[in-house]
DNA sequence: TTGCGAAATGACAACGTTGTCATTTCGTTA
DNA sequence: TAACGAAATGACAACGTTGTCATTTCGCAA
């Protein structure tokens, strides 16, 4: 059949390629079962030689729904990768498409900011990533007829969040540390502003506190392996220095390289955990230890929680998912 | 002012609150020099009192296009974020949002399919992350209206394309290699399924038979350290191995570590070029030189491209950008 | 054949915008 | 004050669907 030059082909012009109503050609659609089988064969055959194509636009108004999720990336990460694969296969299982816009690099936004951006375009809900502390955090107002989750370790007063369990992460690194003998745990930060470093150290900081310990100064790093390997010379220093704990694998390995660099051997002069779990992809036989995170398990806890509350967008709720330990050999054991 | 009950503000009832008629609200928001100061104010408080936001579905319809871009993720690797990163901004730049859809896991997606569920969606255009071969890649045809391209090394006979020049990086880093005074070079490849590792190859091949050297046998990889590691023990015992090319950072550095642990020294006895330039994010000092993939300009062109040919879904373009050498000390100058 | 209930189909309004064109209001000049 | 052109505003249709309700057609029993 020849390509038709109409702009757009609607129901209708299918509706009388087929000689048929318009709205028969609609149940052909959303309820096929509703209409004998040679009807539909008839407004099969015209919408396929007529090359149409459903309107979104006009289906989303008057049903009143996208089936879209809004998605706004404040901060764009290695992890958020395997976080928006979280969200988009949970969508994709749920029948939802996701609507996303991105903060400028250098631009300055807001909750109310976006949330004002996203209410313009297609969504039913949204989620925001956030990484970083913004200005309006505390007195943010989601729109009530559109549920908000957002992603973040810090609690929020009226939206629902979901977070890794970043500090529980750090705790249970640090209580390992302890339950193998170690008496003290050193820690090489993230970047000053990230949500993710702080909640590490906070995590840290507690587990030595609850058992008594005055944590040592923490070392600032800055997520890369140069600043590791400069908190590393430091500590190579400290003669009681039996374990860091470092933000993220690739410092951890910078302190390690120090260490080795030093004279000193990990496991059994000083003892090394990590966070991310990704040293293995660059280091062969790589023996570091290291707190791993489910990023995709978060993407998906994320966005069910906004299917969730679609019918209603004003509950609220907390979703933490916890971390694990993955072991490796970089951590010595000094009990007896 | 109390929150309203009602489901959804339109623009009718802030004309009624605000005592004037519908399309003067609709003035008010598209074409504000039109309309009086003082009743552009009493709209302007109407719609604060009543939270009104404008209908995008009913928006949409009328103007028949919806400001987004669709993007199909076919596959989502580590490179993809910065990718991502750069499609996003270029269509914030250009007041476009993005609509995204994912390949689940397993599941085995088609251009064809991909384009049949995106033109259900709101998009204008839409890129296609094409990261390995489809069944349908020759015969597919992009819809008539709807502008396609795809971000692959391939070329499509119909669609445009966008792409890193993976092959002329690979050749530049053979070349790199050669004029050094090299006389052969290895090659350690990624996952074969995956067109960057094929085209990486490629050049690799190329830049040694445009000089008459037959290419040695490569060493199959799978892109992660350890499958370097086992390349490196094997090209270890290799007497004429004085240069190896790795399809990727991780495998180069697995490559070096074998090297060492066999006695050779980088860049001494042997030298090695890998690409995406990251180690120096996990290896303190990392003395790697290294082929960058400008992926943020690649995302840039790619949606550039899509916008641009709105007006024109069937023009056709192939777009090559290309890679960068980030010379480190891994590479010895054999001449002289 | 007729009558009947169920199944299939159709006519029409409505969703909330924007474009077209008509009407009103305003400021200026005669 | 009257008259005029320009500026501001308004009435109404249209975009392409789906929901409601009315109508037609069908299969089957009397």
């Amino acid at each position: 059949m020849a390509t038709m030059d109409k702009k757009n082909v609607s129901m209708n012009d299918v509706a009388i390629a087929a000689g048929v109503s318009l709205k028969t050609v609609s149940r052909v659609i959303n309820e096929p079962d509703s209409v004998r089988e040679s009807t539909r064969d008839k407004v099969h055959s015209a919408m396929e030689a007529l090359g149409f194509r459903a309107n979104f636009a006009a289906r989303s108004l008057k049903l009143g729904r996208y089936g879209c999720i809004g998605v706004v990336l404040f901060h764009l990460s290695g992890g958020a990768v395997d976080m928006i694969d979280g969200i988009a296969d949970a969508a994709e299982e749920r029948g939802f498409a996701l609507t996303m816009i991105k903060k400028r690099a250098g631009e300055k936004m807001t909750l109310a900011e976006a949330a004002r951006r996203m209410s313009q375009l297609p969504v039913d809900g949204m989620i925001f990533n956030l990484r970083q502390m913004v200005d309006d955090f505390d007195t943010f107002e989601a729109p009530k007829d559109l549920k908000t989750v957002i992603i973040t370790p810090m609690e929020h007063p009226t939206c629902s969040t979901v977070s890794d369990d970043q500090e529980g992460g750090a705790r249970m690194a640090c209580e390992y540390f302890l339950n193998h003998g170690h008496k003290n745990v050193y820690f090489v930060s993230g970047k000053k502003e990230s949500l993710s470093s702080q909640c590490r150290m906070k995590g840290w900081r507690a587990a030595l506190e609850a058992r008594g310990i005055e944590p040592p100064e923490p070392l600032q790093g800055d997520w890369n392996a140069d600043s590791g390997y400069a908190a590393g010379l430091v500590l190579a220093d400290k003669p009681d220095c039996t374990a860091v704990l470092a933000a993220n694998d690739c410092m951890a390995n910078g302190v390690m390289m120090a260490l080795r660099d030093k004279g000193l051997n990990v496991p059994d002069d000083v003892s090394v955990i990590g966070f991310d779990d990704e040293l293995y992809k660059t280091i062969p036989n790589s023996i570091l230890t290291s707190v791993k995170f489910r990023h995709r398990e978060l993407g998906i806890r994320a966005l069910n929680e906004v299917v969730a509350g679609l019918e209603a967008p004003s509950s609220r709720s907390r979703t933490l998912v916890s971390g694990v330990l993955v072991e490796r050999s970089s951590v010595k054991d000094l009990r007896a």
